[in-house]
DNA sequence: CAGAACCATGTACGGTGTAAAGGGTTTGTT
DNA sequence: AACAAACCCTTTACACCGTACATGGTTCTG
């Protein structure tokens, strides 16, 4: 249970270290490990268990060092974190291939559907993505991929980097409420499922006068989300935002 | 540093702490603090200190009770961590009052802008706000307070539910860039302005050829949110929402 | 007035991140 | 060849965390 911020530390050491430059010294004995295994070990754990199953020592540990060897590599927790940011934001080698289509719409749609399955296959990156972005070399890559999708259209700078970040933004709000029904909670190991089976007697309790809207949505949506599914959500608000931008895009090429 | 996350604990107990279903026992002495005290005090640190600041010992001192005191309140830091949220989920007194307009399109404005401060009055919402919904009073009021902006209009109910969901997403991520100009990270007690100054002699070393879109866009946005009005890409992301959502609207109508 | 019920506390345990100091091993310099 | 610098790794230790457990007061009920 420890709050994990990504973008701290030293911000110089960080990004000297992903992208190489911290040229490991010529003197001494060679290091046992690499950078990249501890980083490989610790989102092999973040991965299976959760963020919170991150610790300095079990990554230590999971790579045959001692607890302190752990620094000898990284300047501290707060960097590893980064690290493993950037480690992720790269395809798998499983990836469909981008189209190469002409339509912005559809590359778009793609670059979306990239980072959906981006965090559904690393979940736990939604906990550290709420402080500054990591410079890293597969994050800047991932930034280029979504930027070729609105290159050419007649947009600003400024405007391109909105577009992509909105969208970066909805994908982010609509991946955590899928990631919610779609994975057991490992601290609590209660499946989305159970929740809303537990709490459903308590709900049926409460006064529902004063809400009067909610109390008729609540009810149909919560049945939605809890057995129904997320993917539907997505597939609406990427609809309705490409069809924002759509009228943003057209008024600008005339 | 510690990983908080929001709606975890016995889901039926946070409920009935939530919804004041938890009566307190007649036979004992009185308590000398009462829960909302201590909720008080939590979220008074976490707005001044940050959600790191924020542990179980930290609020019992801060109410005037011994450290496991804080157990005969609240069954565990979870449970405090979902009241505090639902506890900050409702509007401060400044706040203006909400339009009774009939055009959809600025009362959803109005909702946005809603979120949008009370992100930014209370930024460490946006590191809990990963999970499981609260589903107390004032969350439940402000998913109202939502559903009431796009009641009417023709929508099904799951409809209503998904375009205030992405709403919703979109101010979270947006405030999220906002929030990181704004404040001074409490943690590292760096600026953002001091943040892109110490990095930027070591970007300049990079080799940009494999990001040609990037290495154009990139510099350009990173002035504009470094020294620039985040409120422009909230503004632009919103429009393009409004408009996106108000083409499904008027097509539903008709 | 007895006892149940309740609030509050002290102690303790296993966990966290990491500062500080020291031992071993390799390499460059003389 | 000898030495010192540089480096990896380790041990010990500290302050902090959430909270299980046992105990001691206080107040209301029967």
């Amino acid at each position: 249970m420890t709050e994990e911020i990504g973008g701290r530390g030293d911000p110089v050491k960080v990004l000297e270290l992903l992208w190489g430059r911290a040229e490991s010294g010529k003197r001494g004995p060679k290091a046992r490990v690499g950078l990249a295994d501890l980083v490989a070990a610790a989102v092999a754990i973040a991965d299976a268990e959760g963020l919170s199953a991150v610790s300095t020592r079990r990554v230590a540990e999971a790579v045959g060092i001692s607890p302190m060897s752990f620094y000898t590599h990284v300047p501290g927790k707060a960097e590893l974190l980064d690290l493993m940011m950037d480690a992720v934001a790269v395809g798998e080698p499983d990836d469909p291939s981008p189209p190469s289509d002409t339509d912005w719409r559809i590359r778009m749609t793609f670059v979306a559907e990239t980072l959906w399955r981006h965090y559904l296959r690393h979940p736990w990156v939604l906990d550290l993505a709420t402080h500054r972005p990591v410079l890293g070399p597969n994050t800047v890559a991932a930034y280029e991929f979504a930027l070729s999708a609105v290159d050419g259209l007649g947009l600003t700078e400024i405007e391109m980097d909105m577009t992509v970040t909105v969208l970066a933004n909805f994908v982010h709000g609509a991946v955590r409420d899928a990631a919610r029904g779609r994975m057991v909670d490992e601290v609590t190991g209660m499946s989305d499922e159970e929740w809303w089976r537990r709490i459903e007697p308590f709900l049926e309790t409460l006064d529902y006068t004063p809400y009067p809207v909610a109390s008729r949505v609540g009810p149909v949506a919560g049945e939605t989300y809890g057995v129904g599914d997320p993917q539907r959500a997505f597939r609406f608000g990427l609809d309705r935002l490409l069809d924002g931008l759509a009228l943003f895009i057209e008024g600008k090429r005339r």
